[in-house]
RNA sequence: GUCCCCAUCGUCUAACGGCUAGGACGGAAGAUUCUCAUUCUUCAAAUCUGGGUUCGAUUCCCAGUGGGGGCGCCA
């Protein structure tokens, strides 16, 4: 139930909705395994009555046509009795002709009265009139199953695709819910963009063939087709969703980075319903430019929004070595208390006068001042960091700096 | 074990059977500068192996090797 919502959740944060299903129109209805029992039973009926079905130690398998014979299963280590009989045929979409035997009769209803995955399956495409089906190449290997069942049920077999699979990062085998970085939740918990996400997912195992590796989802709707589909598994890199992610940041406009961004900051208790907007704005536009990732966003701009931020240990000890970071902020406090433009322009005209003047540096001011304004040795544009914070603010934050 | 799927830089991927095997992430070096991050330039980096078909194979065929998956009274 929670989980189910989660997963929801996760696919509207991507961005792919559904018409039909739970949640949605539930035109063929109901759509979970547990409330469908009527139905199973009724199907179940179906190939019992065409002798397609027979029971054995409680539960209910599905009876192969063909020669019958025994054979030693190496896997099972036991005899079994094996089925003669042409293989099924898949035409995948992305893998063409395939073909693979099934000859063994298989469990359809378990002793317990629950019916079985394979079975479950097949009926409810049937019921739900689904004309193509795309899962993962996990299930080709179990296709046949499907298609001998359709074909018990007198029923057209659906058109089929199967995708590669995304394998861990390293190590073997495919990913699984377990793995890092594989959950949608985590990517929504950690602010990604789901449009970053989306891209690079799509980007596994299809791309547009042209180079072009950040596009639009209007993009890849419009030039996407399963045989453009790889043959093979794709390892999942988070370093390339990062950098799709950080380039999203980037492009974000003005109104949707304020619109994502105030939430991160008042979740992060920077900002409350009393932060004007117009600052909130002002500082996220500021930093835009400087993160990779909205999650950083509260460490990096957390001293806009309170006057007790702490001075990064051993920065100012590193200043001093190479200068006199206390004079270059008495002579810049000196200079901007009559200063009424705070302006970028203005601002660094002003600076740029005292270096002149002292002989020293710009740099030696901007790292000087960013240290006492902001507790650290990076963050945003010097200039614009001053003419966001505001005259007030850079006065009083200088002044108490240099008295402690 | 057996059956099915697959094989191009470390990773994601391009390349009607025909130019020097292209792009991106990551890596390295450099330029730019107020830090950081960008941006720009450059570099290193791949057709799994062996046979065949062909004037010519990354491309087609076969075998091997390697990887993935199935073979549940899991889904």
């Amino acid at each position: 139930p929670e989980a189910l919502q989660v997963i929801f959740d996760g696919l509207r944060w991507l961005g792919m909705n559904w018409d039909e299903g739970p949640e949605a129109d539930d035109k063929y209805g109901p759509y979970f395994q547990s409330l469908r029992g009527n139905i199973y039973k009724e199907y179940l009926q179906k190939l019992r009555d065409t002798g397609r079905a027979y029971e054995k130690d409680g539960a209910i398998y599905f009876k192969l046509l063909g020669e019958r014979y025994q054979a030693w299963d190496d896997h099972k280590q036991k005899h079994v009795e094996k089925v003669r009989c042409a293989p099924a045929v898949i035409n995948d979409a992305v893998h063409g002709r395939v073909e693979r035997e099934v000859d063994e009769d298989f469990i359809i209803v378990r002793a317990n009265g629950d019916p079985v995955f394979h079975f479950v399956n097949v009926v409810d495409d049937l019921t739900m009139h689904i004309t193509h089906v795309i899962r993962g190449e996990d299930h080709l290997s179990n296709t046949p199953k499907h298609v001998v069942l359709f074909e018990a049920f007198g029923a057209p077999v659906p058109h089929y695709a199967h995708i590669p699979l995304i394998l861990k990062t390293k190590g073997a085998g495919k990913m699984s819910k377990r793995d890092q970085g594989a959950l949608i939740e985590e990517y929504q918990r950690r602010h990604f963009l789901p449009e970053a996400v989306r891209n690079y997912l799509c980007l596994l195992g299809w791309s547009p063939k042209d180079d072009r590796e950040i596009l639009p989802i209007e993009e890849v709707i419009r030039l996407f087709d399963l045989p453009g589909i790889v043959l093979h598994n794709a390892r999942f890199d988070e370093k390339k969703m990062a950098f799709l992610n950080t380039h999203y940041v980037r492009t974000l406009a003005p109104g949707n980075l304020a619109w994502i961004g105030r939430p991160i900051l008042a979740e992060a208790g920077l900002v409350t319903d009393a932060t004007p907007e117009d600052y909130v704005q002002a500082v996220l536009l500021l930093c835009q430019e400087k993160i990779r990732a909205l999650d950083e966003l509260p460490h990096f701009c957390s001293y806009f929004f309170k006057d007790d931020y702490a001075i990064e240990p051993g920065a100012f000890e590193k200043l001093s070595k190479n200068g006199d970071p206390l004079a270059r902020l008495r002579e810049l406090r000196a200079a901007l208390a009559p200063q009424e433009d705070f302006s970028e322009a203005a601002l660094e005209q002003v600076v740029q006068g005292l270096a002149a003047q002292h002989s020293v540096k710009t740099a030696d001011y901007i790292h000087a001042a960013r240290l006492a304004l902001s507790g650290m040795s990076v963050g945003p544009s010097f200039y614009g960091m001053l003419r966001v914070l505001g005259k007030t603010r850079v006065l009083a934050r200088l002044d108490k700096f240099l008295k402690a």
